[in-house]
DNA sequence: AGTCACACCCACACACCAG
DNA sequence: GCTGGTGTGTGGGTGTGAC
């Protein structure tokens, strides 16, 4: 599978880097300053590379710097070596050729030979050529993960060490997608000893093959970044899918990393978590402000308690006495009533000892359940939950199923009793789930590279969709869902990462046809009269329907409306390009006070045509109604269910409401899945 | 040789569903 | 509607290897 075979078949130049004079060479040479790098030692070997050519993978994610590009070109260079501008036909290369080429890159989405940078720098400091094989990068082979159904037909192909086209053509899409990654991922095929020792270690285990990947560095705007989104998310700060999700705004990072880079170093600066309801919710105080506090939220499971156990134990026993004697084990008073319904009686039946004489059951607390399991009632653990509100209904039935049954409900009183008896703090059960190990997917808690780009994989493809209609609607380019729990800081940072991301895409941009524009902006001025000239000045302030869920403070400090529709005005008349509407939202919070997920929703409501922006606000606090109806341009979930319909009659409606341009640009909106 | 980024583990809490 | 089967992902780690 990896091209480490290629290399089987090495020029006898080669030398092993681990039997030079330095040991460990690798580190020493990477901490090569570059001038060191480029002077000239009296006895150099000048034609090193003579005969060999290297392609530098020049993208962002590889070697972006220009320095760090121009510095292995010369060196290749100044070593007789050959540079070649683009990736060369593998299909039409002989044997010898593929021997003496290397892609110069941190990932291999090639399958050609492929080599580090240090490869090149540590040839020149050695003055000599050395053994590949601890510079080659593996052949990630994702793509062919991803598709099982072929993954017979890819490995006869690898097989055969038959790069066919195929291949080759991988390599510009998978170096798109690596640079979001920066990481590589492949099974190895190992040939020193060391590692051939790990490899056995690990099959031994039943361990999946080992990886190899490049590391980034946590920078401090990273680090800052987790421990806001941890503080905003204080329920979830020990789960694994909290860091996952903060990876996907983390392009070098994986959730496995991001999680062990808080768990170790992270959480000790955690100084303050935000205060959450009890659905996890931020709570808001009456400024609209989050709030600090040191006592951080129960987390999403808890572990079950000796004292638990116990009373979990305890409760069914008493549920057991009851449905055999039909005594109340507390009080010893009969529970059967002259009154009792049919239904009851039945039950009854069910449930109690056979050919019982009343008053010749034991006392409850010599009465053992033995190996009586049930039957026992939903309502029972329904009732319990209740009462006992640590866990759920559903992980108090568990508890009973996996440990209590397996243990015993008279074994594990008894042993608690003597506990405590003996003035020992008992211990909960422990290790009574045996599940079979599961197959097909990997254990859970492992967010590593494959699995994240697989999900990078699948957004790219959605979020390409949702780029161009955003493009298209005028002003709403920002796809990555707002969330309520990342402010105006963490909102930036991810809007540095996402426009860097977008700034390396080829983004498709999409206009509207010119008679669909026209026919809005026809609309508009027609309109203008009737929906955007209201009585402004006589609106009351703040608005009855302005509640602090829309509005932050600032909008509250604006006095009046008309003050307000000024600054709105002003706003959105500023030059904002297609792909900068967080930047306008993020505007539009910091000085008019509009919350970002209200103005991010309003632009929803109007297909992102700025235009009605005021007249969004204007509807809304003269009708007291979010959003306004009956308003050109603003579209209600109504008007969005009957453009689903797409019913002549409805059709007829809406086009009376907002004009035929509006609807085809609302179906736009709708069909890249914007609303 | 030490640090730390990343992979990986696994018991089990909580959930849901079909028989 | 009780019960068993089992899916999912948390919680608390440890192992590996790149740098």
């Amino acid at each position: 599978m990896s091209s480490v075979n290629d290399f089987d078949t090495a020029p006898d130049e080669y030398v092993d880097a681990k039997e030079s004079s330095h040991n460990d060479k690798r580190h020493q040479k990477a901490e090569l300053s570059e001038d060191q790098l480029n002077s000239k030692a009296p006895n150099e070997n000048h034609s090193l590379f003579k005969g060999y050519s290297f392609f530098i993978n020049t993208k962002p994610d590889a070697y972006g710097k220009k320095s760090d590009i121009n510095s292995l070109t010369r060196l290749a260079l100044s070593h007789e070596g050959t540079i070649l501008d683009e990736l060369p036909d593998s299909t039409s290369m002989t044997g010898e050729q593929r021997s003496k080429f290397y892609v110069v890159s941190p990932y291999n989405s090639t399958n050609l030979n492929t080599v580090t940078a240090t490869y090149i720098k540590a040839c020149c400091q050695n003055n000599t050529l050395l053994e590949a094989h601890d510079y080659l990068v593996p052949y990630d082979d994702f793509k062919k993960g991803e598709q099982n159904t072929n993954a017979n037909e890819a490995e006869a192909k690898n097989d055969k060490n038959d790069k066919t086209d195929s291949i080759d053509s991988e390599l510009v899409g998978n170096i798109q997608l690596q640079s979001m990654t920066a990481e590589n991922t492949t099974p190895l095929q190992l040939n020193n000893s060391k590692e051939k020792n790990k490899k056995n270690r690990r099959s031994q285990k039943n361990k999946s093959p080992t990886v190899s990947y490049n590391k980034a560095s946590f920078t401090e705007e990273e680090d800052e970044f987790i421990l806001d989104v941890v503080k905003k998310n204080p329920t979830r700060r020990t789960t694994h899918t909290l860091f996952d999700e903060i990876s996907n705004y983390l392009p070098n990072h994986t959730g496995n990393s991001v999680r062990h880079r808080y768990r170790v170093y992270l959480s000790k600066r955690l100084e303050f978590v935000y205060q959450v309801d009890s659905n996890g919710r931020l709570v808001r105080d009456e400024n609209g402000d989050l709030i600090k506090t040191k006592v951080l939220p129960p987390s999403l499971k808890k572990k079950f308690t000796a004292q638990e156990d116990y009373t979990l134990a305890i409760a069914i026993k008493k549920q057991f006495y009851k449905d055999l004697y039909q005594v109340d084990p507390d009080s010893g008073s009969s529970l059967i009533m002259a009154d009792d319904s049919p239904v009851m009686v039945a039950k009854r039946k069910v449930t109690m000892a056979p050919n019982h004489v009343p008053g010749t059951e034991p006392s409850f607390d010599s009465f053992k359940v033995l190996d009586r399991t049930g039957p026992l009632a939903r309502e029972f653990f329904k009732s319990f939950s209740e009462k006992n509100t640590s866990h759920t209904e559903n992980a108090w039935r568990d508890r009973f199923r996996k440990f209590i049954l397996p243990y015993g409900i008279d074994a594990y009183i008894e042993y608690y009793d003597s506990e405590k008896a003996k003035g020992k703090e008992p211990e909960p059960m422990r290790n009574f789930t045996n599940r079979a190990v599961r197959v097909g997917p990997p254990t859970p808690g492992n967010y590593n590279s494959v699995n994240k780009r697989a999900k990078l994989n699948i957004n790219e493809v959605r979020n390409a969709a949702a780029a161009a209609a955003a493009a298209a609607s005028a002003h709403v380019g920002y796809t990555i869902p707002e969330n309520e729990l990342l402010d105006e800081t963490t909102m930036k940072f991810i809007s540095t990462i996402k426009n860097d991301i977008e700034s390396q895409q080829n983004q498709q941009n999409f206009e509207y046809p010119q008679d669909i524009a026209e026919a809005i902006r026809q609309d508009f001025a027609n309109e203008e009269n009737q929906y955007d000239n209201l009585e402004i000045d006589v609106m009351e302030f703040p608005p009855a329907i302005a509640s602090v869920d829309l509005f932050l403070p600032e909008f509250f400090r604006m006095g009046s409306v008309k003050v307000f529709v000024d600054k709105i005005q002003e706003i959105i008349s500023r030059d904002y390009e297609p792909s900068q509407a967080e930047k306008l939202v993020q505007d539009l919070c910091d000085e008019v006070g509009v919350r970002k997920t209200f103005s991010t929703s309003v632009l929803t409501a109007l297909s992102g045509d700025l235009m009605i922006f005021p007249r969004y606000f204007l509807h809304m606090f003269k009708e007291n109604a979010n959003p306004p109806t009956n308003v050109p341009g603003i579209w209600t979930p109504e008007d969005d269910i009957m453009l689903k319909n797409n019913k002549p009659q409805e059709i007829d409606i809406l086009i009376q409401k907002h004009g035929k341009g509006r609807i085809e640009m609302r179906k736009r909106f709708v069909e890249r899945d914007l609303i």
